[in-house]
DNA sequence: GACGTTAGTGACACCGGGTGCCACGGGCAA
DNA sequence: TTGCCCGTGGCACCCGGTGTCACTAACGTC
């Protein structure tokens, strides 16, 4: 229902953030489960028909565009000398992935607050995280001459991964220091084998 | 539809056994989203409503009773003494709390197949992964003083359970090496900062 | 200017997962 | 027998997602 808002001929490639900014404002006020995609639609200015054929599915408007992000964050590492250790590397790669300007911070919260927030969010992440892992695998695998379905290119990929996530999460959670300082110091910890458990354990 | 198998007085705590054998049954040879919870319920001898009351999802009958098994890991963690490392007691817990006989490995594998196999489940995973990483945050924040939600934590937990699913991973596609052996593994790998990446790595 | 093509759209019907509600029936205690 | 409880089935409903058809505006061609 409710007219265009914009009947001139620029709504074709926008309607599809039109969608995007609906959703992310409705989520985060309402709650992804309490928001059906009628509403999204009726928010956007469009049918729900009309939803599906932009975003495969509900969750889909909060990550953007992010086969882009992945489809980046594999030319960064097919891209990397083979000079620094590998964990660099990866480290590197997913900062300059994450190198966001000031003004585009808020949505970039906006959307992890939701992704790292909303179970239902979660759930579809893993999906989306697939992706990434296979791409840093092949990169180990790469670099190391392991099979990339091997032990140790699927578990650098899957803790780094995690890595990665915990740091948004703090990040977030925290919001003083930066992203790329976040990042750092969890990469940090896991390629040297987590220095904080040794100081602390040991005790007896 | 279709008569109760059993008429007599003992098929209470039954049920629930027949529908998860029913589904796994189902879900492997059809694959996940080609079965309905229709036809779950029928080869379970219940109608769909009665699954329903069982199992809260249409994925929650391939988890068994996955709620218990992250209890036992939390005990097994409480248990530890101080002395070992804190990534040993960790790989120890998930060690002893995945110690099947060998009778149950069949089944165990069908449903890691499953889980780790189809997209929907994996999806479905990653909500219940949280639960674990929760219990294994908490210990590490005992026992570094740490608090829960920080950083060393946070990222312990999330990046263990990676390597358990990894270790578990390969334990299914190759099944060659015990599942004990590729948990310690994948474990001594992630403790000591990646070895295996510092012989390949830094050639230049 | 009439034409066919194409892309974006809306309306409709349908499927399947999940839930609320009511009604039935069998076991069990008073 | 009476009353209760619990597991169950049936039904209607909500919502996410899809296939199909019809409409319309934009565009190039003759």
């Amino acid at each position: 229902m409710t007219v265009l808002a914009d009947p001139r001929g620029d709504t074709r490639g926008d309607t599809r953030l039109r969608i995007e900014q609906a959703a992310l404002d409705l989520f985060t006020r309402q709650g992804f489960d309490d928001v059906t995609t009628d509403q999204v639609a009726d928010a956007a200015g469009i049918s729900r028909r009309t939803y599906f054929r932009h975003f495969a599915t509900k969750a889909d408007a909060v990550w953007g565009d992010f086969a882009a992000h992945v489809d980046r964050l594999g030319q960064l590492l097919a891209a990397t000398a083979g000079e620094q250790p590998v964990l660099n590397s990866i480290c590197a790669a997913y900062v300059q992935v994450n190198d966001y300007a000031d003004a585009d911070l808020p949505m970039l919260r906006q959307r992890l607050r939701l992704i790292l927030g909303e179970p239902a969010l979660q759930a579809h992440s893993q999906v989306r995280y697939n992706g990434v892992d296979q791409v840093v695998a092949e990169h180990v695998a790469r670099r190391t001459g392991a099979a990339p379905g091997s032990l140790v290119p699927r578990l650098v990929a899957t803790s780094t991964r995690a890595a990665a996530t915990t740091a948004f999460e703090v990040w977030l959670a925290d919001g003083r220091l930066p992203l790329a300082q976040s990042l750092h110091d969890a990469f940090e910890e896991l390629a040297g084998g987590f220095p904080t458990l040794r100081v602390a354990g040991r005790v007896g």
